[in-house]
RNA sequence: GGUCACGUGGCCGAGCGGUUAGGCAGAGGUCUGCAACACCUUUUACGGCGGUUCGAAUCCGUCCGUGACCUCCA
């Protein structure tokens, strides 16, 4: 069976058949560049990469495009025309596109930390104002917008009664009417549902573009349909996200794209579930936020320690994209143990000598992996399939079992492809410093330990391995020899 | 309050009508001068109560609990 997606606008798994054959457009939501990138920010970028990847490797020729968005969203509480990017902007003292470009290469670090392949086009919202005001012109030409000073609002109980708003997130007009919550100030909407396309911005408003309308900047949900537009076409393949965009973000975009282009955007819709931390919502106002940097240096209260950033990617491809998962030390801990199980496997691997003939079974195992992929990506699954074969190359490195040729080259090829090419995982740089004093200081140690050893000089020996672990230096014997590794 | 999810062994996390998921931890073993590391083997489960069925973690009802969205959010 081919590949099945989990379409959010079905609630169903459908086999996946791209619009034009052998090529797809993914659009996935990105970052609102005002902070520092945070746990929350690598669910995404690591789930529609692996999404990516998969498709790459099944041969389609993808064309992957996140958007930055650096201009337009209103800050939180009221809506006082300000947004976030001009709000930091003031704070900091800084032109707002010193703040975008600040945070903007600090995404990016942490995105190329994931390992997480750049997409194919990166727009952003403030280099695309053209297209916008041309969507909010095309949606007001239509009939599905209005103009109240300055600014221009979605009419969406007009759109309603043509279209069916709410079919994505599965919310009923009526309801949404009478539970939104009434803010004072914002009277300007004829309906409370409604949404704005294009903002007239106040006086000291920082951030500012000509319009037809006035002197202002585009609606929060546009840049989404503007540039998915542009760069995919009126119909593309795949629009992914995290769940919290799905209301009123994604519903916004569908209506805007039927509004202006008659079509629905995106074929098939996929959300990322959120991350947790000890079974909260992450959130900065509930103080568990972490950001990517402090989890990579493990500067952080609720840390135990540093995580790799390979660690975070394992973490995530543990658990099922849309499922929720929870962070906590323990369980990172378990992931980081579980990426080295499998990444020694293939050090292990690179030491296996062919047989004759082969006494394991090697074949179902990656069978396993890509039915579980196939399966709207089911990386859990397909992990462990990764894991019964990692069993499989200790027992033969335990001479436990045999390995033809054939079999050891089919082995290692799909291993590499599974693990590196489709999973994306990388090993850690490696942790012994080679050709360094200190590794020419190990070896006389290593050295001296032994001699001592082979006088039966225990003591001595078990000093020089106990000192060396109190100072963080772990010494590993084994039948090849000697080994040390930094802890 | 409205809408929608989810509750799995010590922990994380798959499965979603009949077969061991997997990882981490724990236990036993191999290796070792003794250890550590590594590897092998292995115990523990499906929130409560009803119902459907030959058979339910898996379907239905109900109760309890948790979370998400409804407001910027990944």
């Amino acid at each position: 069976m081919g590949l099945q997606i989990y379409n959010t606008i079905t609630k169903n798994k459908e086999v996946f058949q791209p619009l034009n054959p052998g090529h797809v457009g993914l659009y996935v939501c990105g970052p609102t560049v005002y902070g520092d990138a945070h746990l929350g920010h690598a669910r995404p970028a690591v789930t529609f990469d692996v999404v990516y990847r998969y498709l790459t490797h099944l041969d389609y020729k993808v064309r992957y495009v996140r958007n930055i968005t650096d201009v337009g969203h209103l800050v939180g509480d009221g809506d006082q025309g300000e947004d976030k990017i001009a709000k930091k902007a003031r704070l900091e003292k800084l032109e707002p596109m010193e703040v975008v470009q600040h945070y903007t290469l600090g995404y990016h670090k942490n995105m190329q930390s994931l390992n997480t392949i750049a997409p194919s086009i990166e727009p952003r919202a403030s280099g695309h104002i053209i297209e916008q005001i041309k969507m909010t012109q095309e949606i007001l030409d239509a009939g599905f917008a209005y103009e109240v000073n300055g600014s221009v609002y979605f009419d969406v109980v007009k759109y309603n009664e043509q279209h069916a708003y709410g079919k994505l997130s599965g919310r009923k007009i009526e309801d949404l009417l009478s539970e939104t919550r009434t803010l004072d100030g914002s009277s300007d909407k004829k309906n409370a549902t409604d949404f704005a396309l294009w903002k007239k911005a106040a006086p000291e408003h920082i951030m500012r573009w000509p319009s037809p309308w006035s002197d202002g900047f585009p609606g929060w949900h546009l840049e989404c349909s503007a540039m998915s537009t542009k760069y995919l076409g009126k119909q593309f393949d795949i629009h992914g996200g995290g769940l919290d965009l799905l209301f009123p973000h994604h519903e916004c975009e569908i209506a805007q794209s039927v509004a202006a282009c008659n079509s629905e955007p995106a074929k098939y819709w996929m959300h990322n579930n959120m991350i947790t931390i000890n079974g909260q919502k992450m959130g900065k106002s509930l103080g568990n936020f972490i950001t990517l940097d402090q989890l990579f240096s493990g500067e952080h209260k609720l840390l135990d320690q540093a995580y790799s950033p390979m660690t975070i990617r394992f973490f995530m491809l543990q658990a099922h994209y849309r499922s929720p998962l929870d962070f906590s030390n323990q369980a990172l801990l378990a992931a980081e143990k579980g990426l080295e199980r499998i990444l020694g496997g293939l050090t292990t691997l690179d030491k296996i000598k062919a047989s004759e003939s082969s006494s394991v079974e090697i074949q179902e195992a990656i069978d396993g992996f890509f039915k579980a992929m196939n399966d709207d990506f089911n990386t859990p699954i397909a992990l462990s399939h990764l894991f019964d074969l990692v069993k499989t190359i200790n027992n033969l490195k335990a001479s436990k079992a045999t390995i033809n040729q054939t079999d050891l080259d089919l082995l290692k090829n799909h291993l590499h492809v599974c693990i590196f090419d489709i999973l994306g995982l990388k090993p850690s740089q490696t942790p012994t410093t080679q050709n360094s004093k200190e590794d020419e200081i190990m070896q006389i140690l290593l050295e001296l330990r032994k001699k001592a050893k082979e006088n039966k000089d225990y003591e001595t020996a078990d000093l020089l391995r106990d000192r060396l672990l109190e100072i963080g230096i772990q010494i590993k014997d084994s039948r090849e020899g000697t080994t040390w590794q930094k802890s």
